[in-house]
DNA sequence: CCGATATAGTTTAGGTCTAAAATAAATCGC
DNA sequence: GCGATTTATTTTAGACCTAAACTATATCGG
C-alpha cells in the first residue's frame, strides 16, 4: 500500500507563497527558510497522525502523551505533562480523562498539594505504548527512508542548533 | 516583550523518548532525527499559532488561506484550497464559511460545473492579508534572528531534499 | 440514453486545542 | 494568624480537524 504523500499536492506547494512585496531581505529569507522547514515536517506529521488514526485508533497526541508517560517512572503531575507536551492545562485535563476512561492510565490525589493531580500509565497503557512506539519506529525509518545518509546527519545536527537558537531569542 | 519560547519548557524534552527496546538500529535513527526535527518546528508554529491570535485575532490556518488564495488571482475551487492546505474537504467548508461571515473572501458557484465553487478574496480579504503577510514575515526574522547563518543554510538546503526524498518514497 | 461509477462539496460526530474565567488550595508578607 | 497573591487544575466557548456518511452533479461504457 505504501505511504500516502504524493507528488502532485507537495508540488503545488512549493512556490515563494507569502512573500509581500514590501518585505525586506532579511525577513523574506526568514520566511522562506521557515516554509522550507515547514512544509515536510508537516507532511511527515499529517502521515504519522493518520496511520496511528488507522492502525491503533488513537491521535498522535494521544501517543504524545502515553510517550511523556513512559519515560516518566513515577508519573506526572497534571502541569508537568502540559509543559513536555506544549499545550495548555485545559488541553490535558480532557486528554487525560479520555485516556482514564480507555483505562490506560491512573490519575490521583497529592497528599501533600490537594490541588494537584498524578497521573501514571497502568500496564496496559505500558503495553499500549509499547506496541505504537515500534510501529512509529517502523513508519518513520520507511518514510526517511529515502533520505540521503548525509542530508540526516545535517538536518539533525541544525535542527539541534536551530532549538538552541530559539532559547537563546532574547530570554537567553 | 520578547518571544515566549523558554529554556526550561525546551530542554526538559530533549530526552530520546519514545524509543522501545526492541527497536532496530535503523529505526531508532529515524525516530531520533525525526525528533529533533519536530521539536524547534513545533515551537515555532506554536509562537505562530499563539501572536497572530493574540495581534490579529485569527489562526494560523485562516493565514495559511488567505496565503493560498492570494497567491491564486483567480481564486480557487473548495478541493484545490483543500490540497494546498493539505487539510479535507470537510475542513475547508467550514473554515472558508467563517471567513465568507467575515467578508473576507467570495464563494460563487461554478456555472460549468455545478458541484463546485471557486472561492476568492475580496479586497478586505487581500489587504488583510497584507498587514498579516508582513508581521509573520517580522516575527520568523526575529525568531530565527539568532540562528548561524551556515545553520539556515544547510537547514534550507537539507529540508528540501527531505521533501524530495517523500516524494520518491515507494510511488516515486 | 442510461445505469454505474466517480467527483465536488457538505454534514455529522467526536477528538484536539486555545484563551479566558472560575475554583480551590498553597504560600507570602505582615 | 490572615488577607493578598500565586499556583494547579477545571470549565467554558469556540475554532480547528478528521473520517465517514451523505447529496448532488458529472462522466463513462455500453
Amino acid at each position: 500500500m505504501g505511504p500516502t504523500i504524493d507528488k502532485k499536492t507537495v508540488d503545488e506547494t512549493l512556490g515563494d507563497e507569502m512573500l509581500g512585496d514590501e518585505t525586506t531581505g532579511g525577513d523574506r529569507q526568514a520566511v522562506k527558510l521557515w516554509l522550507r522547514l515547514y512544509r515536510p515536517v508537516s507532511l511527515i506529521e499529517r502521515e504519522l497522525r493518520s496511520r496511528f488514526q488507522r492502525e491503533f485508533g488513537v491521535s498522535l497526541s494521544r501517543f504524545d502523551a502515553l510517550s511523556a508517560l513512559d519515560r516518566a517512572p513515577d508519573g506526572l503531575l497534571m502541569g508537568e505533562l502540559s509543559d513536555r507536551l506544549l499545550v495548555t492545562n485545559g488541553n490535558v485535563t480532557g486528554l487525560i480523562s479520555r485516556m482514564l476512561s480507555d483505562g490506560l492510565v491512573t490519575r490521583d490525589a497529592q497528599p501533600q498539594d490537594r490541588r494537584s493531580f498524578r497521573v501514571a500509565l497502568t500496564a496496559s497503557g505500558r503495553a499500549t505504548f509499547a506496541r505504537m512506539a515500534r510501529a512509529h519506529a517502523g513508519w518513520l525509518s520507511e518514510l526517511l527512508a529515502d533520505l540521503p545518509h548525509d542530508s540526516a546527519a545535517h538536518l539533525a545536527d541544525h535542527s539541534e542548533a536551530l532549538l538552541r537558537s530559539l532559547q537563546t531569542e532574547t530570554n537567553g
